[in-house]
DNA sequence: CGTTGTTAGTTACAGAATCAACTACTACCT
DNA sequence: AGGTAGTAGTTGATTCTGTAACTAACAACG
């Protein structure tokens, strides 16, 4: 019995997100990967360390909801990669300054210009004003509740 | 030295669909692993199975994009739970046709409303036009090359 | 100070994803 | 028919993730 139900998988928004999430980002991880043997975490954190300049493992893992247990396996990665420098934090010992490497720098600086490209090329065929819509919209679902 | 570089993260299309899906996946997902023990392939498996009818394993696997491990085991947790049933397809014995048992019938379903009630809720927020729009666009962020 | 509670980060273990190799079967070509 | 190539699906080795338990350090209260 091969009903057509009344149900669309295409419609069902969570489906859809991560179809459209999977496939923006697969482009973006073969380069991180190819270049830099990085995973998805490693990238992030990468990024917000480029970004913002020093922060704790805690901090990030606020700012991009990544569990704790995940960042420090990335920051073990990257440190090994020689891309990010460890100091313990004196006036708060449990904690520990993260910050990039020359190496880490320049690492983010080229992943960062792939980055843009890439995002302007996903965005290409949608107007301005969809683009803006879409990250509007986008933002607002991903608001943690 | 903490610069903002001229670079968000939050504008970041992958970044932020990712983000997006992963927050909007959260509710809907506790649903179907504490209700039914699934994981996110075992449901997409057993949605496709409830809408289209009997499928193949190669079939799923083309429509929603999984790759053939996935949907292999997959497969096994839910026969092993007695939500489908394998049948070998006689004119092409490599392949089995897939189709949802009762208690399978019964799981998509309740999951099926439980999808459209939380779909509803995620997009309440939204104008009717905003919600068709932003549709439209994951759908062709979807699209595979 | 000393006990109790909390926090930053790590680790152990079990379950899940990935990639390549494998089995069983079909298709084509001669 | 026989050989080669291709396909559906499974399995194994390795890596990654997730949960919970752990260590080390801080904080607050008596």
């Amino acid at each position: 019995m091969v009903e057509n139900d009344e149900f669309d998988l295409q419609d069902f928004l969570p489906y859809l997100l991560n179809q459209a999430a999977e496939e923006s980002s697969l482009a973006f991880q073969k380069i991180y990967k190819d270049r830099y043997g990085m995973l998805r975490t490693d990238w992030r954190v990468l990024f917000h360390l480029g970004i913002y300049g020093e922060m704790t493992a805690k901090e990030i893992g606020l700012r991009a909801s990544i569990h704790k247990t995940k960042i420090s396996r990335s920051v073990q990665r990257l440190a090994e990669k020689r891309f990010l420098q460890r100091t313990r934090d004196a006036a708060d010992r449990r904690s520990e300054k993260l910050v990039l490497t020359a190496a880490g720098e320049a690492a983010y600086r080229d992943l960062r210009s792939v980055a843009q490209e890439y995002d302007a090329q996903l965005l290409a065929s949608f107007s301005e004003e969809d683009a803006v819509a879409l990250r509007r919209m986008l933002r607002r679902l991903a608001k943690r509740a």
